[in-house]
RNA sequence: GCGGCUGUAGCUCAGCGGAUUAGAGCAUCGGUCUACGGAACCGAGGGUCGGGGGUUCGAAUCCCUCCAGCCGCACCA
C-alpha cells in the first residue's frame, strides 16, 4: 500500500491504522497500544484498557475487536492471555514490504507531505572563548536532530546563538588593541582562544586603568562607534572561523551562515520592551523592568521576575531571547522551535516561553520545546574537567579519541595505513564520541569513558561501523551477481525473519526521534538491528548459499548495510566501507 | 525553603502513553566453530527496578510520601 507521497508507509503504521479502525468500532478513539513483541511479530495491548472502560470481560472485548478487524493480506491475529492481540505478519506481506524497501533509497521513511519550518538552536559557543566539553552535547544532539528533520523533508533552520555581545567585549577589544591587531588575529586563528581570553581577564583584574578603558569601550561599542565596531567584528569573525574548523573536525553541519549571535537582536530590544509595555505586562521592580509570569517563585516564595531591562538600562539576556523567538516566529515562519540547551537553563527558558505566550508572540500552533540534556561527567562522576580543574577543550577531546582509534587500528593486522588510516581514525573517533553522547536518554548525565566509547565491542559507534563494514565486505565479494527481483524472501530461517522484521522498523525509529527529540531512540534501533544481523550472519551462510536463497540473503545484507549507513548518517556518523 | 532532573544486575545503560517470565552492553564463568572480516556466536550466574504507602485484576511504568545525588531560584550571559 502506498500513501499520498508515493512512499511506503511503515508496516507498523499500516497495522496500527487497521487496529484503530477496529477499536473505533467499539469505542471511538481507543488506543490499540501496538508494539513490537517477542510472542508474535507485534502485539496490541489496548484491549484490557478498553474492556475496563466498557465494563466488559477483556477476552470478550478482544473477540469483538477481532471480529471488526480487517487484516486481510497483512497479518494473522490471535487472542492470548487476558486479552492481548498477537499479530504475525503473513509471509507474503513480509516479502512484499521487503521488496518495497529494497527499491526505496529512503528505506521507508516518507517525505513529509506538509514540510514544517523547524528552527533548531544549538551549539552556541562564546566569541573569543574556547569551545569545551560544555558545548559538546548541544552541538552533537542539535546536529543529529537537524539531520533527522531535514531528511524527513522539513525545512531546518539552524541557529547558532553565539555569545557575541555584552560587557566582556570591552575588555576583549582593549586587549586586542594592546597586543596589536595582527598579533591578535594570528593568535585567534590558531585557535588559541583560551590564552587570549585569559590574558585579557588577567589584565582586567590587575589593572584599574585597563578596567576603565574597558568600560569606556563597552559604551563605544554599544553606541556604535565605527572603529570599535570594526575591532569587535575582527574578534567575532576570527572566532566564527575557528568554530567552523571545530565543526568540520566533528563533522557537524553548522556553517557561518547559521551563526546569528546575540548582537543580531540589538535593534529589536527596544521593540520588545515597548510591546511588552503596551501589552501591560511590564512592571518596574527594584529599578528593573520585569515581567512576572504566573507560577514562578523565588526562594522566599515571592513572584519571580523575568528581567527584561536592567536597573542600569542595559538589556538582560531574556530580552535577547525574546527578540530571537519573535524573529524566528515572525520572520522565519517557524512551525517548531527547539532549544538544545543545558538543563540549568530550564527555568529561564520556561519563563521566556511563558512570557512569549502572554505577549501572543508564540502561537499555540508552534511546537516549542527545550531539548534538555545532562552533564558530561568524568570518571569520578563529577563534571568532566582537566586535572588542573579547567574545562576540557573540545578539540583536545576529539584528538584524544583519534589517538585511541589510531592505536586500535595499528594493533590490528591488515588495517589501512598512512593517510587512509588517519581518515579512518577520525571517522571512528567521531563515531565513538557522538554515539556515546547520543545513545543515552538525553536528560541524564553520562560518564565520559573513552576506552568504552572507542571499543569495537558492545553498544558503541565503532561497533556499528564495524557491522556495516562486514556487510559491505560480503556485498563486495558478491559483486553484481544477484538481485532483489530474484529474492523470494521466503525467510525460512528464524534468524532471517527476525532480521527482516528489524529492517521494517527503520521508519518508525526515525519518526520516534522526531516525536520525542530523543536521538537515542535511533541508536537503540540501530544497535538492535546490528545484533539481529550478526545472529543472521552466524546462522545463514550468504555467499555459499545457492540459487534464490543466495539472492535473498544478499538482499538482507544489502538492506542491513543501507539501513545502518543511513541511520548512522542521521546521527552525524559516517559508515566507512572498510575498517 | 520552593522548583526541576536523576536513582533499574558488579560497572555503563535501555525499558517508564500499566500488561503475558524486568532487557542489553561490558566484566565474570562455561561452551561452540577450518571462521562469507573471530573485533564472532550460544549459554550461565547476577536485580526487594532508592525506601514506604496508594490506585489497579495487573505498577520499573500512574498518584502520595520519605531518602540520596546534581542543578536552578532578580539585573553575568
Amino acid at each position: 500500500m502506498k500513501c499520498e507521497t508515493g512512499r511506503v508507509s511503515s508496516t507498523y503504521e499500516q497495522l496500527a491504522l487497521r487496529l484503530r479502525q477496529a477499536f473505533d468500532a467499539l469505542s471511538p478513539g481507543a488506543d490499540p497500544v501496538l508494539r513490537l513483541s517477542e510472542r508474535g511479530d507485534y502485539q496490541a495491548n489496548g484491549v484490557m484498557a478498553l474492556a475496563k472502560s466498557l465494563g466488559r470481560a477483556p477476552r470478550e472485548v478482544a473477540a469483538d475487536v477481532v471480529a471488526h478487524l480487517d487484516l486481510e493480506g497483512w497479518a494473522e491475529v490471535e487472542v492470548a492471555g487476558p486479552g492481548f492481540l498477537n499479530l504475525t505478519l503473513t509471509p507474503a506481506r513480509l516479502a512484499q514490504q521487503l521488496r518495497e524497501l529494497g527499491g526505496d533509497p529512503r528505506l521507508g521513511v516518507e517525505v513529509t507531505p506538509a514540510p514544517a519550518t523547524v528552527v533548531i538552536d544549538y551549539s552556541a559557543p562564546n566569541v573569543a572563548k574556547e569551545m569545551h566539553v560544555g558545548h559538546l552535547r548541544s552541538t552533537v544532539i542539535g546536529d543529529a536532530l537537524a539531520r533527522v528533520f531535514r531528511f524527513a523533508g522539513d525545512e531546518v533552520i539552524a541557529r547558532n546563538h553565539v555569545g557575541d555581545w555584552g560587557t566582556p567585549f570591552g575588555m576583549l577589544i582593549e586587549h586586542l588593541v594592546d597586543v596589536g591587531e595582527d598579533e591578535a588575529v594570528a593568535s585567534l586563528s590558531m585557535g588559541d582562544l583560551n590564552t587570549f581570553y585569559q590574558a585579557a581577564r588577567t589584565t582586567f583584574d590587575a589593572d584599574p586603568a585597563f578596567r576603565e578603558r574597558s568600560r569606556e569601550r563597552v559604551v563605544a561599542l554599544q553606541s556604535g562607534d565605527p572603529e570599535t565596531r570594526r575591532l569587535w567584528r575582527v574578534l567575532r569573525d576570527q572566532s566564527v572561523a575557528y568554530f567552523t574548523e571545530v565543526y568540520r573536525k566533528l563533522d557537524v553541519t553548522l556553517t557561518p551562515e547559521d551563526v546569528v549571535g546575540e548582537s543580531s537582536y540589538n535593534d529589536a530590544l527596544d521593540t520588545v520592551v515597548a510591546d511588552l509595555a503596551a501589552a501591560g505586562l511590564l512592571e518596574e521592580s527594584g529599578g528593573a523592568w520585569c515581567v512576572f509570569p504566573e507560577g514562578f517563585t523565588n526562594r522566599d516564595g515571592e513572584r519571580l521576575p523575568l528581567i527584561i531591562k536592567k536597573r542600569d538600562d542595559g538589556y538582560g539576556y531574556a530580552a535577547t531571547d525574546l527578540a530571537a523567538l519573535r524573529d524566528r516566529v515572525d520572520h522565519l515562519g517557524a512551525d517548531a522551535l527547539f532549544y538544545v540547551v543545558g538543563a540549568p537553563q530550564a527555568q529561564h527558558l520556561e519563563m521566556v516561553f511563558a512570557v512569549a505566550r502572554l505577549a501572543h508572540w508564540l502561537p499555540e500552533s508552534v511546537r516549542c520545546e527545550h531539548v534538555v540534556f545532562g552533564n558530561v561527567l568524568g570518571p569520578d562522576h563529577k563534571m568532566l574537567r582537566t586535572r588542573s580543574g579547567e574545562s576540557v577543550r573540545l578539540v583536545a577531546l576529539i584528538d584524544e579519541a583519534v589517538q585511541r582509534a589510531t592505536d586500535a587500528l595499528a594493533a590490528r593486522a591488515g588495517s589501512p595505513e598512512g593517510p587512509e588510516r588517519a581518515t579512518l581514525a577520525l571517522q571512528i573517533a567521531r563515531a565513538a564520541v557522538k554515539y556515546a553522547d547520543l545513545s543515552t536518554e538525553r536528560s541524564r548525565d553520562y560518564v565520559f569513558d573513552l576506552d568504552r566509547m572507542v571499543s569495537f565491542e558492545g553498544d558503541t559507534g565503532p561497533y556499528l561501523q564495524y557491522a556495516h563494514a562486514r556487510q559491505r565486505s560480503i556485498l563486495r565479494r558478491a559483486g553484481a551477481q544477484w538481485s532483489y527481483d530474484a529474492a523470494p524472501f521466503a525467510l525460512e530461517d528464524p534468524a532471517e525473519r527476525h532480521l527482516a522484521l528489524g529492517l521494517l522498523g527503520f521508519a518508525d525509529a526515525t519518526a520516534a526521534v522526531r516525536d520525542s527529540l530523543q536521538p537515542h531512540r535511533l541508536c537503540t534501533y540501530l544497535f538492535d538491528l546490528a545484533q539481529r544481523f550478526t545472529a543472521f550472519y552466524e546462522a545463514c551462510p550468504v555467499l555459499s548459499a545457492e540459487g534464490a536463497r543466495r539472492d535473498e540473503r544478499l538482499a538482507l545484507c544489502d538492506l542491513s548495510a543501507r539501513t545502518l549507513a543511513l541511520g548512522l548518517s542521521l546521527l552525524g556518523i559516517e559508515a566507512p566501507e572498510r575498517m
